[in-house]
DNA sequence: TTGTAGGCGTTATCAG
DNA sequence: CTGATAACGCCTACAA
């Protein structure tokens, strides 16, 4: 591993010159060819680690979420990298495996690797942000207190329900995901406020799932079983909506006929079912992309105040909510 | 930040001895004691970069993936996260969007942050190991002097195949995936290997798709079309075999009934078409955790010499080749 | 335009 | 058992 020493004797110049060709400093013509030139014959490439250990910076910001093998988490890791790839800047994964308490263990490393931000994309309740490495969240609102990206969940709840109404269904259900996460929460929200405009809540229409497949495959059964006469359901994401799927069509009712089913989050895999899934498409890539934008601008000083983004989600209507407008 | 002269400082001892205790030295129990508060009040944490500078090394590897978006590779990021974690490594992620002429800049950014080592699972043909530092390939087996892990699927693409036989099928088609990616090639060597037992093969019963869902359903269906009494198709990947499903169910054709259908990979969606795709299963986890044990090991010394992991995949079945033993 | 020297935070060597 | 001090590789005044 050639120094900045090497290349310095071998052009025969101070180091100080050789850093200066390399950070862009007066330095004549010449002598820069010179150094150059060192530089490609001994490979040289300068130690990022010694560039840290005095700027305290270190070109790598960390993406905190809770599980990489989630499709949500692993196309906003997608967006997250491309941007900061962009910009010179590299992507350390930390993977909390949906265990929040060892956040101060991630913080910890960031500071002590020098970490230039964070993107926090878990649902955290509050963690005391008293670190001084910037930091923006994603799907957190609770708190204002941080830069934070977020898409319109309420308004995709309502927009799903309206949907399952607009196409004749009467008797909707809910797969509402778990209730300490505020998306969740607003997505909820939105579905009640639809049906309290046409009248139609019914408690024991609403089920709590764990946004994954098995729960709510399982919550759906009972609930089918119990009241045969829904015909409509909107889960709280793409994953609970395929659990779902799979208890309708066990229980031999036809979709989108005998119910409509409807999901959130727009991931690939919505199309492979069979109907597809209609869903609520998060503008997943974008929010990773703008976190990450927001972010480095936030680094560069670039923007001093706390900012609060809200994406539009939208209606994807495909197979499983597709009926020949019955009713209104 | 406190740094060590802080510590040593507030403890009145010299920062050798805060390094001592630090990294376990022999030092007094209550001088060290005196220390330890320090750290505490300070809320002490040392700098790794200050260390790494020292050391030459990061206590982090790197995994480079051509995408993290695809699930089989987010499968593999969970596992290398995990038993990085388990043994204190942080992960550098490098996804290299498919770019494999890109691999230079990675190895580069490697060597300038004193990355430990790095587990390489992207079909890349052949890249100089010039560097030094320690590399492990994943699905790779053309040159066998780097570490590798890899799952057998010539034996899986025989086993496919053979269960095709064994519930009746006659007429086995085979989408491939991009033959220059070695796993591609062997999955349809096992293909050919166990139809060639059988007298079945018939050059134009192969197509090959992008590895991706829409190729595959194209590829499928004009296949389908050319050759309707087709009985049985093995998809390179899992993605394909969803394609070739949709392509089959928009012909109007039964699956299985009229055409059964198998997989490859074991990715968890593979549960969510109708009817359930039956695949073969790799053993993704193990084999990033496995490679990134092997890694480790050389990091450390543990071993020396170049080694050769061949995992067993295994056979999944579900709906979408059940049927009633119809045949042998 | 170029060189010298001090500092970034740790660890390791070598005396005490 | 403890304390100076030199490295690690780079950048940045400060001088020249």
């Amino acid at each position: 591993m050639a120094t900045i020493r090497d290349v310095s004797k071998l052009a025969q110049v101070s180091v100080a010159t050789v850093s200066r060709v390399l950070n862009g400093g007066y330095v004549n013509h010449e002598t820069k060819k010179r150094v150059t030139n060192a530089m490609q014959q001994l490979n040289y490439k300068p130690s990022m680690i010694a560039q840290s250990l005095n700027s305290k910076k270190s070109k790598t910001i960390a993406l905190v979420i809770p599980n990489i093998t989630n499709p949500y988490f692993s196309n906003l890791a997608k967006a997250v990298d491309d941007v900061a790839k962009e910009n010179g800047y590299k992507v350390l994964l930390f993977n909390t495996d949906d265990k929040d308490e060892n956040i101060d263990y991630y913080l910890n490393i960031a500071r002590q690797k020098y970490i230039d931000g964070l993107i926090m994309a878990t649902p955290l309740k509050d963690y005391k942000s008293q670190s001084d490495v910037p930091i923006v969240v994603l799907d957190r609102v609770k708190d204002k207190s941080v830069d934070s990206v977020v898409s319109n969940n309420r308004n995709g709840g309502k927009i799903a329900t309206q949907h399952l109404i607009d196409i004749g269904c009467r008797k909707i259900a809910h797969i509402k995901g778990t209730q300490d996460i505020t998306t969740a929460q607003e997505r909820y929200q939105g579905y009640l406020e639809v049906l309290s405009e046409y009248n139609l809540i019914n408690e024991s229409l609403v089920v709590e799932g764990n946004f994954d497949l098995d729960s709510a495959k399982d919550a759906t059964g009972k609930l089918l079983l119990e009241q045969p006469d829904i015909d409509g359901i909107f889960a709280g994401n793409d994953l609970m909506a395929v659990g779902a799927l799979k208890a309708i069509k066990k229980m031999g009712k036809r979709i989108p006929e005998d119910v409509a089913l409807i999901g959130f989050d727009g991931i690939d895999f919505s199309r492979y079912t069979e109907p597809e899934l209609s869903t609520i498409a998060q503008p997943i890539y974008d929010m990773g992309a703008l976190s990450t934008r927001v972010l480095l601008d936030k680094i560069n000083g670039l923007s001093k105040d706390i900012t609060f983004h809200e994406l539009d989600v939208s209606l994807i209507k495909r197979g499983s909510t597709k009926r020949q407008s019955k009713g209104e």
